[in-house]
DNA sequence: TCATCCAAAGTGTGATCTCACTTAAATTTC
DNA sequence: GAAATTTAAGTGAGATCACACTTTGGATGA
């Protein structure tokens, strides 16, 4: 039985095809976007026609653009139909992306910290205070698009290009979980409580205090969500 | 005027289509192989129909493998043509990709050193005592293949796979630059005795010892490559 | 001799079609 | 009514074709 209650595809449309652009990187562009941003659900199994359909596009960019979604770990292969879904992470694997997140992104906080001017100063209290007030109305989706952009507003500071891939491709992992770990009791007030003390460290210029209050707030989610799963959220 | 002399498809044959492996990801692994192993070098425009007719396939799956290795860094468009290249790395993106490195391995190599067993270390030892011989002998393929297999041996003991999927990638974008790196004077010398302290540290079961050891030989590659880039060893 | 133009070859991109295979539903059979 | 079988729909994989575009080589001109 299809589930009518969440239509995953609804905040999708027609691709709008832009100059310079091929269709198959806005596929891909896109798809990550809603990956990233927890419009998938993990399990759930996405279809190369369903997507050319929705994106109203031929198969072959979608393809390209799901091989490569499948590369970053964004997707898996299921089962002898090679049918392609989201990933349903093991412990394992969440300790995994745990620890590579908190080396990478502790390294990147402690590079970008050094070259945080007053404008880049500004963006990041702007994300902080949407997050802030997101978190006080319970609004999920925009607590998490001003999470990320919390983040990488710090980490694209540290103009270090393949590391901030590097990062993005865990963010595409974790992305279809965050909805999860966010819906833990207390989830919010903690995570605020690290986003405020990495706040603290970047007007004070400390590195170390940056660096650890982000492996603070990795290590929280990363806990928090371990708890979920444990209690068979997805099963649901 | 093409280059007579290196002729990077030399090694590459005809595809062997093995059961439950799909055409593209043997392109793919290939391609990969060819890449992380130096067959390219740095600049070399690498072209679907080309890659085709070597492998003796269609262009579908070689358009998807590439893709997947743009998407890894392996690869890069280049000019409005959006021909694929071999990239070819700036001094930034050589520190970017020296420092992430030193964060992951380094990591990696501590989490391995509690798992490894009589079994690994004993074909550690046969890696590491093939590439004495090919330093001594000054054999580079025979060198750069135990090189890496050396260090993923001792990764790949960590147990995760994420992680080593991350280093991987890492190594595809130096691959191409480790021939130069390589030929630097003295850098047998340097390199092997980095990894014999890597070595006498996984005897003594001494994690930060072997993760010194392991930056150390990580860093000195990259300044040895630095130094050759800088004197313009590409455009030649 | 040099610059300009033009044609041919080569490039990636995207759409379409066939195929083998799997999964789910409907039908038949007992 | 329940189980087994058959049928239909859906899946990804791969080949091929047409297209727009860039690059290149040679011919033509001054």
């Amino acid at each position: 039985m299809k589930d009518i209650q969440h239509d995953s595809w609804a905040r999708l449309g027609p691709l709008e095809l832009q100059e310079g652009a091929t269709a198959q990187s806005l596929v891909y562009a896109t798809l990550r976007h809603a990956l990233i941003s927890g419009y998938f659900r993990p399990g759930e199994e996405i279809s190369l026609r369903k997507v050319a359909s929705v994106l109203e596009t031929s198969v072959t960019p979608v393809r390209e653009a799901l091989r490569r979604l499948e590369g970053d770990g964004g997707l898996e292969t299921f089962g002898g139909n090679r049918v392609l879904r989201v990933p349903i992470l093991t412990d394992a694997e969440l300790i995994d992306i745990r620890d590579i997140r908190v080396n990478l992104e502790g390294f990147a906080a402690t590079q970008a910290i050094k070259r945080i001017g007053p404008a880049q100063m500004r963006v990041i209290n702007n994300a902080f205070n949407l997050m802030h007030t997101a978190a006080k109305i319970g609004d999920v989706d925009m607590y998490l698009e001003n999470n990320w952009r919390f983040h990488s507003l710090i980490y694209r500071a540290a103009d270090r290009p393949i590391l901030m891939s590097q990062i993005k491709g865990l963010w595409l992992r974790v992305g279809p979980l965050m909805r999860i770990a966010v819906a833990a009791p207390m989830h919010f007030d903690q995570s605020m409580a690290s986003h405020c003390a990495a706040l603290q460290a970047l007007r004070n210029g400390d590195p170390d205090a940056l660096r650890q209050a982000i492996i603070h707030d990795i290590s929280e989610a990363a806990s928090d969500l371990g708890k979920a799963l444990r209690n068979g959220v997805l099963q649901k």
